[in-house]
RNA sequence: CGGGAUGUAGCCUAGUGGCUAGGGCGCCUGCUUUGGGAGCAGGAGAUCGGAGGUUCAAAUCCUCUCAUCCCGACCA
């Protein structure tokens, strides 16, 4: 049969595009931009959704659930946040038959509806912090989509607190990122950049925003999760105060932070090959196949004793015995390698002569013989070899596509020859900025947090004095 | 929103004006198979993306339109 997977040498994007279909996580709808979360891409998010919503809870957050269609006039209640939105909004003009009085749009983003109810529930010190998640559906009307990556359509999470300093606020904001960090690199696996954004890339309405980036495979840059401090813009906006102890009115301190189904298109990015999906075992629905290999005569046997071990592992594992009698095993392991599962069993006549297994593991490929007695405790530990495996490849992948220069020459040498992170200074200037986008089309992905010691005290392009060290990318 | 490509059965595809649109995968029935995408036999499935036009005759030519992918400009 010929291959289903376009190699990634061949053409990256049709790549990412098969194995997503093949993989079953999602399929084009009639509607334009809109995609449709198959089962097996819907798992993936629970999953996520799981692990995350029991950090949010953990760090005091709640749940709650705000509509989806916001009067029209309420996006426009704050300066920066109407001009970022405005091209992108899908507007509902009727209802019922009838025009309506004023239009509403569907959420692209829930700050406004959010603070309209906020004002009405914060009076005093006492009411704060408010500490509320939402998970979400929200419409962006993007010009060209991509799966997962960039629907017009999409789901996600949207943390927006409200704090009584400014103090208590920037820490939010921060403590949030730093949940989407350990989230994004011990769950999934992948390694990131945990930074500020410029001036230019920052969030609609944000007074500073901050960022997760990953590095995918072909050398571009993702944003994969941000966090907004908001200051008092949104509790002016929408007339927000509380009284303090002493009895004076102040604005509200702002928050909100958001990760999405991107998520997805970055963990297919970041460990996937050209035989299908990698999931590390951590965020993977299943976590063990298990594929009996028999001919008629020893098919009963074979199933029994593949049975006794499914039966021994399902309590503790998340496993599928694919006793289906209509495709062979060869047929099953690519099937299996094509959705992801970190680990397959095999277990056949020869095995069972043995009283042992066949493990493969989905990362390296790598197959081992392992005792059926030790099986529990030999998979326990593979699961978590391959979980820091895909980890540490990402990591050193990040490294080895990280490059420093002080010359705006082998800068440019760099984005459009090699790609992948590059870290120069930066003095700081919207014009400098703007002249390397249009010179290379890199942009600045963040300002690191971690300050690491540079020489690299000019800016790359003017040549004065550098007030950041810049990871600039080429990004999705 | 610009440039390019593509639309024929669930999927991939042959078919540059001429008879009943051909093949592969998948699907259904039966038998044989099963350690890296099995074999044989039989079977179902297509108003050729849509609309209009040219023609004795259109999947094929023309016009319009819709959709998807790829590449750019804008964005989680």
């Amino acid at each position: 049969m010929a291959d289903k997977i376009t190699p990634r040498e061949t053409n990256y994007s049709q790549w990412y595009v098969d194995i997503v279909t093949n993989a079953k996580l999602a399929d084009y709808s009639p509607v334009k931009g809109c995609m449709v979360i198959r089962p097996n891409g819907y798992a993936l998010w629970e999953k996520m959704q799981s692990i995350l919503d029991r950090m949010f809870k953990e760090t005091g957050h709640r749940n709650a659930y705000f509509p989806l269609l916001i009067p029209e006039s309420f996006i426009k209640k704050e300066a920066e946040h109407v001009e970022g939105f405005s091209p992108e909004l899908a507007v509902v003009t009727h209802g019922g038959g009838d025009e309506l009085d004023e239009p509403l749009i569907i959420r692209p983003t829930s700050e406004t509806i959010i603070w309209s109810m906020y004002k009405k529930w914060i009076q005093s010190y006492r009411d704060l912090p408010l500490l509320i998640n939402q998970w979400a559906n929200v419409v962006r009307w993007e010009k060209r989509t991509r799966l997962f990556l960039r629907t017009t359509e999409f789901l996600w999470q949207e943390g927006h607190t409200a704090h009584a300093t400014e103090q208590e606020a920037k820490e939010e904001t921060l403590k949030m990122l730093f949940v989407y960090q350990k989230f994004v690199e011990e769950y999934m696996g992948i390694s990131v950049i945990v930074g500020e954004k410029s001036e230019s890339e920052k969030f609609a309405g944000a007074v500073k925003t901050y960022t997760i980036e990953a590095l995918m495979q072909d050398k571009k840059a993702l944003q994969a999760g941000t966090s907004h401090f908001l200051g008092q813009n949104f509790a002016k906006a929408f007339d927000v105060s509380f009284q303090n102890r002493k009895g004076d009115l102040e604005y509200v301190w702002a928050t909100s932070w958001g990760v999405s189904t991107r998520l997805i298109g970055a963990l297919i990015m970041s460990h996937s090959d050209d035989k299908g999906l990698v999931l590390p075992p951590k965020i993977a629905p299943v976590e063990i196949v298990i594929v009996p290999i028999y001919k008629n005569n020893t098919k009963s046997t074979v199933i029994i004793y593949a049975e006794n071990l499914y039966n021994s592992l399902k309590d503790k594992f998340s496993v599928i015995f694919d006793d289906d009698d209509q495709n062979k095993p060869g047929w099953k392991f690519s099937e299996w390698e094509m959705q992801g599962v970190p680990v397959r069993i095999e277990i056949g006549p020869r095995d069972i002569k043995k009283e042992q297994i066949v493990v493969a593991r989905r990362d390296t490929g790598e197959k081992i013989n392992v005792k059926r007695n030790s099986a529990e405790e030999k998979i326990r530990t593979l699961l978590e070899d391959i979980q820091n495996n895909l980890f540490r490849k990402s990591a050193r992948f990040r490294q080895e596509n990280t490059y420093q220069t002080a010359d705006y020459n082998e800068f440019k040498e760099v984005i459009s020859q090699k790609g992948g992170f590059i870290q120069a200074g930066w003095c700081g200037s919207a014009e400098c900025e703007k002249k390397i986008k249009e010179d290379t089309k890199a942009t600045i992905r963040a300002l690191p947090l971690a300050k690491e010691e540079t020489d690299r005290r000019k800016c790359i392009i003017c040549g004065r004095e550098a007030k950041y060290t810049a990871i600039f990318a080429k990004s999705y």
